[in-house]
Formats: C-alpha cells, structure tokens, sequence
DNA sequence: ACTCTTGGAGCAAACGATTGTATGACGGAG
DNA sequence: CTCCGTCATACAATCGTTTGCTCCAAGAGT
C-alpha cells in the first residue's frame, strides 16, 4: 500500500516545514511563488517536495483571516432561474477560477430588503469584490457598496448615475440590427413592446428603437409604443394586447426581450394571426430554446458568457489597482434571423 | 449627521467588548446565542448594545478558523446552463441561507479531471459539506469524496453503489404515469428513447419503462428502444433517426428528457410527420418552455426546487449529526398534459 | 460562623497561515 | 586578522475569533 486512508486532518504548513527540517516561515515562502526568491534553491525544492509528499493543501481560511483577503467574489443576481443569467455566471466564473477566485451568487428576486440583506451578508463574508446583476436606474444600494469601498462592478444593466463601471451589451446597436432588418424586408409600421423603464436596458432599448426608426426615415407613432410592466412572458402579452387595442396597424414589433416576444406569440395565437405572415417580431437576448419555438424566434444574441467572462476580468483589474481608469465595456451583438421575420404581406 | 461614513475596517469583537467595558471572551459569550446563558442578562444587553451601535459583523474567516467550521457548501454540477438545475440551485441556496450557510456552485463540464480538481478546490476552501448533482453511475470521485470525511449528498443523480445518501425524483412513478396516460389514450406501441445509461436517470427510466409496459400487458418491443448517446437535443435527434430506421413501427414515445423530446420534434419535422396525430410524444424533467413549444410538450414534471430545497436540508442534518440515518428520498413527479400527447389514429 | 456550591467574568491558548525583523554564517576586502 | 555586507533562515507577532480553565465573590446550607 501507498497511503494511508486520508487523513481526518489536513496537514499544516508546520507540518510540512517540520518534515522539511525547516521553519514555517521559510516553508511559506518556499511554497509562495511571490517569495520564492527569498530562499535557497536547495531548501525550496525540499520543501515542494515535501509539500507533495504530504499532500499539503494551505488553509485558505488562515491565510484569508492574515491577509484579509478572501479570494472570493459575490454575485447578486435577481433569479439564476432566469436563462440569461446562467451564461453570464459561468463566464464570471471561469474567468475568476484562472486567477484563483471563487464565486458566490445569491438570487435576489428583485427585493429591496433581499438585496440589502445579501449585500451584508457578502460583507460579512469578507468578499473581495461584488458584481451586481441587480443595478435598476435609480439604486439606493450602490450607495452603500460604494461607501463600503468594496470593489464593484454591474453587469447587463446600468445606474443612470454610473460610477461604477459596467459591462453590457451594446443594446444600441443591437436594437439597430433589429430595425435595420425589418426595414430592409420592407416593414415600416413597426412597433416596440418593451421591458420596464426602471431597468437600464428597458429605457436604453426603448430610446434605441425611436433613435434608429428616425434614422432611417420612419416616424416612430407614439401609439404603436407599448411598454411591458416586466420582463415576462405573461407581462409582454399584456402589453401586446394593449397594443393591438389601440386599434393603430402595424406588421412588424421589435420586443424589449424574449420573454416578451413569447407574450407576443401567445396574443397573436389568440387573436388568429400568423407570425410572420401577419406579424414579425424580433426579440432581444437570444436566451435558449428560440430555435426551437414556432416560428423559431428571430433575436439579438448578446454574447452572455463573454460578458460574464469580461466583468470578471474587469473586477479582477479593479481588485488589484484599485485606481483603474474605469470605463463601461459594450459587447457586440448579433442577430440571429430565424422564421419570425418575414416580408410584410400587406 | 448620524454616522460617519462607513470605516474602512469594520469593528472587532475587542473593540465592542471595549466599548462595552468587557472581555472579548465575555462578548463573545453574549453575542453567540449558543453561550449566551454563561453571562448575566445585564452585561449580555450591554454588549449587544454596543455591538448593535458600532455595526459589529464578526468576522466569518476568524471564527471559521478557530471553528474549522466555514458554514459554506459546495455543488458541484455539470453545467448550470443546463435549465434543469438553477431551481434546484435556488431551492438548496434558500435552505442552507436559513441556517447562515453560504452555497458555492462550480461545473464540471461533466470532465472528470476538472471534477476532481473542483473537489479539490473545495476541499482546499473547507466547505462544510459537498452536494454533487454530478453522480455517473461508477463514480470513482465519490470514494474519495467519502474517504475524505466530507458530509455529501447527491441531487437527482445517483450511483450503483449506494453508501451516499441522494434526493431524486421518483422516476420509476414518474415513467409510470407517463406510460399509463399513453396507455388510457390508446396507445400500445410505444417506444422508448432514454438517455445515456451511464447515469441513473437513463438507467432509472430505462427499466421503470419496460416495467410499466409489462404491467400494462404490454411487451415492450426491444426495436422500439433507442438509447440516446446522452441528455442532449441532437443526441436526442439521432437516437429518434435510429428508432425510425429500424422499420418498425410506433405511435408514441416516452423520452429520456425533454431535450431529447426536442430532438424528437425536429425528427419528425424532418420526416414530415405531426405530432401529436402521427406521434405522441412524453418528455421529462418539465424544464421552463413546455408550455412555448408546438405543440406543448407533455412532460413529466419533478419538484426541482423541493428537490434542492430537501437535499439542501438532508445535507445540513447530516453536518449536525454524523451518524444521521441515512436513507434516499424519491420526491413526487407529477405528468403535465400538453398538446404533444393525443389518441393514436392508427 | 464556616464551608460548599455556583454563577459570572477574565486569562490565555489555540486555529494556520504571512511577514517584518533579528540572527547567524560565510566570503571578500582592507 | 578584523570587519562588514549579504544571503539564508529563524523568531515572533499578528489576523479575530472561540473556549477550556482559573478565579473570585456572593449566596445557601448546616
């Protein structure tokens, strides 16, 4: 036999010097890569060998408590449930993982009292640095991380007042590609339902669309502008139905997101229209599955897991230069054209 | 103004035992509910009122190194993209939150060397406990999982060799009602296309189908049981290519999981058939967009978030008392009726 | 009145790492 | 031969808690 069944207890670093016949101290510098050079080649390789031989793993908690530094990350996000988040975690946390960093993500459900709850409890936890998928427009609680000087960034959404820095996709440009392509298959009564005012991509969706339709010679009819109460499904349908309530024709809706869209689907069923034939509609996001609706939902993929992976490489920059000359980061998106876009028939 | 903007290092327990005018140790008696009857009502209110007015949040690293007790979990999972596992995520994250534990969840990509250097991590941050939703019928990881002491459960997976406790739908009951509604609808050739049979899902459902078609007088036809190579939509389109290939023929199809019912859509589109007037089709899990399909996907739902929010449960009491009767737990599925599920025509 | 018990609080040693400072040996220069 | 600089290592403090033990005083029992 080689080994013993595993230990109950880890050995320590005392353990392993004593075994190296050296002293702690210079164990944890032989074993340090950032003080490597302050010992010995011939004591550094004895004690990585018996670093080895006994399987030492450092604590991570007393090194945490010396260094106070946690090597961990929290993330709040409003419900993991929600497809577009998981992309995003995983980005973050490969990225993190490189450098050594663990991720914590707690589900907020858009609850003010929640999110302040979690927020001290990250603290608590002595977290390195937060990422915040939670940002709505006006946001109390970023007051409060910025007070507590814990390094910061959001992701998907923005502040109106942004001093902490952002990665997002570029929802401008998007919305562009949206109506750009509507326009080309010859709609031009074209219609947004989209997400609440009160979160940045609803409103930054919202001005992109009457942007880009002026820029391309068509007159955004304020009648044919619904916004959704939420981003969902059951929301956007809502929404959908005060549209066609409004009585004003239109052959083409670019939705906030989409959730939204899928409300549009399931009014235009109930109304006994075709999509695209009567209705194209585009959605926002490209979450999962839009390939396999019916008709397959034509969206702008945002690239969610880059995302993920740049705020992480951005709060990683942050956490260790705490002066980085901070700047939002917009992602470039994609349309994915499917069967829910069509020519205008009438 | 009330309170300085906030300190840049947070209170010690020496500080409120200061301002309290005692010992740490007594302050630490008085805030820890466990020990608060070793001191006097009176000093215990006076340090809680100084703990409550300098804003003392101990400090998790220090305590958990004195304790060796970190209250965090890890979950390792195969991919969290997969929409099968955030309502469980969530449903565990909100049991362990209310006994002060932290989740922390890592994906495996189902890559055995990057399970096992997860394990590691873990290991090496000192969770308190391991939830594995990464179970592989051999699951060689689990030996050292449990060699290493380490309270673990496994969620909806489990392992041929059973010494881990694990919290699972009740797939056998789940096939049964699936099988049965075929059954009442009319239909007796029925196919079967399960999931890899390296997990215990796919084995699971693999013989409850044959066992429920045997109840049902019904002798499952060996031809009409494909194997998808794993839970996936174009595995799951294959293994239905497969199962039409080989000639013989079948009216409705109990699949492994809803994503290789998806597969099984495409397959029929392909060949230009309807479902459900040519085909039924049952999938499973009942993962978010069921409803979105078309037709619907009939589907077998299991409780993910009870699920999660029961393992999360299982785990703690098995930290709180080593020697817990361990036994598995099957929770209730329940057949959600959609449009994909119709009487046979032929 | 004396001892015994008991409750409350302080003391100090952990937990396991990192790191500033002190110490020792050794080699070269004057 | 002495002195000094350098390099490698050892020493010890520290991070912020928890907890076994000791100690003291006050109240109860006889």
């Amino acid at each position: 036999m080689t080994t013993r069944s595993a230990p109950a207890r880890p050995p320590t670093l005392a353990e392993v010097a004593q075994a190296a016949g050296v002293h702690p101290s210079t164990a944890s510098r032989a074993l340090n890569a950032h003080t490597r050079g302050k010992v010995s080649d011939a004591t550094a390789v004895q004690v990585v060998a018996a670093a080895r031989r006994l399987g030492y793993q450092p604590n991570s908690l007393a090194r945490a408590l010396r260094m106070s530094r946690t090597f961990t990350a929290g993330m709040l996000v409003p419900d993991i449930t929600n497809p577009l988040f998981p992309p995003i975690a995983r980005g973050i946390e490969d990225r993190l993982r490189r450098n050594g960093f663990t991720l914590v993500i707690a589900n907020t459900d858009n609850d003010d009292d929640k999110e302040r709850a979690l927020f001290e409890a990250m603290v608590a936890r002595r977290v390195d640095g937060l990422i915040l998928a939670t940002a709505r427009r006006e946001y109390p609680l970023l007051n409060e991380v910025t007070a507590s000087g814990l390094p910061c960034v959001l992701v998907n959404r923005t502040t109106d007042d942004t001093a902490v820095p952002a990665v997002l996709g570029d929802d401008h440009a998007g919305v562009g590609q949206a109506v750009r392509h509507l326009v080309k298959l010859g709609h031009t009564r074209i219609a947004h339902v989209g997400g609440t005012q009160a979160v940045s991509t609803g409103v930054t969706r919202y001005n992109s669309f009457l942007s880009w339709m002026r820029q391309h010679g068509l007159d955004p009819d304020p009648q044919l502008v619904v916004i959704a109460e939420w981003f969902q499904e059951e929301r956007g349908a809502e929404a959908f139905r005060e549209l066609f309530a409004r009585g004003v024709d239109f052959t083409a809706v670019v939705c906030g997101n989409d959730l939204i869209a899928l409300g549009g689907y399931d009014v235009l069923r109930e109304r006994g229209l075709s999509c695209p034939d009567d209705v194209s509609i585009v959605g926002y996001n490209d979450t999962p599955f839009n390939d396999n609706f019916s008709p397959a939902l034509t969206s702008v993929r945002i690239p969610q897991y880059h995302i993920g992976y740049r705020v992480a490489d951005l709060l990683l920059k942050i956490m260790e230069d705490s002066d980085y000359q901070l700047a939002d980061l917009h992602l470039k998106p994609q349309l994915m054209v499917r069967g829910s876009t069509a020519q205008p028939r009438r």
